[in-house]
DNA sequence: GCGACTTAGGGTTGACATGACTTTAAGGGG
DNA sequence: CCCCTTAAAGTCATGTCAACCCTAAGTCGC
């Protein structure tokens, strides 16, 4: 009946963040989802590739303590962020108690140029995962679930994009999100029906095609709720 | 970088649930959504309607510990269990930070007739709530949200009803939850054609007119995803 | 300047889902 | 036997969406 603290009992509270970013495969060259990892230093699994996250600090909202964090062990800003799943299975870390509130995120293509690997950071093919510590495997299947499946109704490609955009580009982002082929015309189509796309001129550059044209992503009315879900 | 206990900073962690149910208006008559309230004993709000809840034990799951505290203090077992949201914001307890993982559930007119109003638990039409302790009325509206958008396109309405159920009855916790006219023929067709429903013979009733048929929920394939959402 | 090439962008068609409405089936009561 | 009520099936217009084709607008090579 109380609310009082289950900190008593040895229930830590953690916040981590699954970053999902876009950026060309080495070898075939076509995009790719990439996700940064870091290296424990600590046991349990030491070693091994793990999410960024960290304790929740008491003066740290929820989505500032993943933003927090993030910037401590990768350095990166995300464009997107949203609350995803509380696990908190008994299980989930061998000695101690754990609940992590996780969240994810979308980065933008210059904050991932600018973000090296580090020594205990690196960034792997999001399908192509090594083993990771705790139950972040499955962490990182629910998160690709949710973001394919987002995707796909709500205009949240902006998060990889930067500001202006041609529509070849956000269907470059559809593509390799949902790793399927998108027909161009149908894909205008149902884009520009969103009514969230506002035409910024057209592209002008030097090769040898028709120059696209450019928008911008309309912000619509603002949502009071935590975080927008269907 | 540590995942070590964020619990020295006093930060505790609760688990609350939003309980809904649907009974009959006793003025109207019509199907309507209910909720059920506990009132806080102590202070901050003391005397005022809160959320069932209460902390999370070092030997529960998640969810256990959701059911745990519905059965200790409403005495009422969900038939439908889904996790919500993490609320976690600064200000949301005026004294203490709490940070809170919010379930939802559903269940059977059955249980609520068995759980009848306590002292200190009383149901409440889920569109007229009292003023509610801490940020819950916040948290009722975006449960309240993600029942009306999930029960068109999943069938959790099956957690409202008996095991035996006939289309009317289906269409009646649609409507309720919704609160719109639904046309009986298009409903049939697109409850049909969701493949989810199992004709179980015919109701063999009384009343003076046509006897419906009846109906069981077919369990889909099992999702290991912690809970499906969209 | 002219045709070839490449990508942008618009139009057409057919399959399928949806909403409004009509018709038939099955029971009970006077 | 007629009438009433609800179940359940059928009809038809409309809208949506994927697949496909066609034209527009640039650059490049000659």
């Amino acid at each position: 009946m109380t609310m009082q603290s289950a900190i008593d009992q040895r229930v830590s509270l953690a916040v981590s963040t699954v970053i999902f970013a876009l950026r060309p495969h080495p070898e075939s060259g076509l995009m790719t989802l990439w996700l940064p990892l870091v290296r424990r230093i600590r046991e349990p699994y030491e070693g091994q590739w793990a999410l960024p996250g960290g304790p929740l600090e008491a003066d740290e909202d929820l989505a500032a303590s993943a933003r927090h964090t993030l910037e401590r062990t990768t350095g990166l800003t995300p464009n997107y962020l949203e609350q995803l799943y509380a696990f908190g299975s008994l299980d989930r870390s061998p000695d101690d108690r754990v609940v992590s509130i996780v969240y994810w995120a979308l980065v933008q293509p210059d904050e991932v140029a600018r973000a090296v690997d580090g020594e205990n950071v690196e960034w792997f093919v999001a399908d192509e995962l090594p083993p990771l510590a705790f139950d972040h495997t499955e962490i990182v299947d629910y998160a690709l679930a949710r973001l394919r499946a987002k995707i796909t109704y709500t205009p949240i490609a902006h998060g990889f994009l930067p500001r202006e955009f041609t529509l070849a580009e956000l269907r470059a982002v559809h593509e390799a999100v949902l790793r399927t082929h998108l027909d161009p015309a149908n894909f205008r189509r149902q884009a520009l029906a969103s009514k969230t796309l506002v035409p910024t001129g057209t592209c002008l550059q030097g090769t040898s095609h028709r120059p696209p044209a450019l928008f911008r992503f309309e912000a619509g009315p603002p949502s009071n709720a935590p975080e927008e879900r269907r």
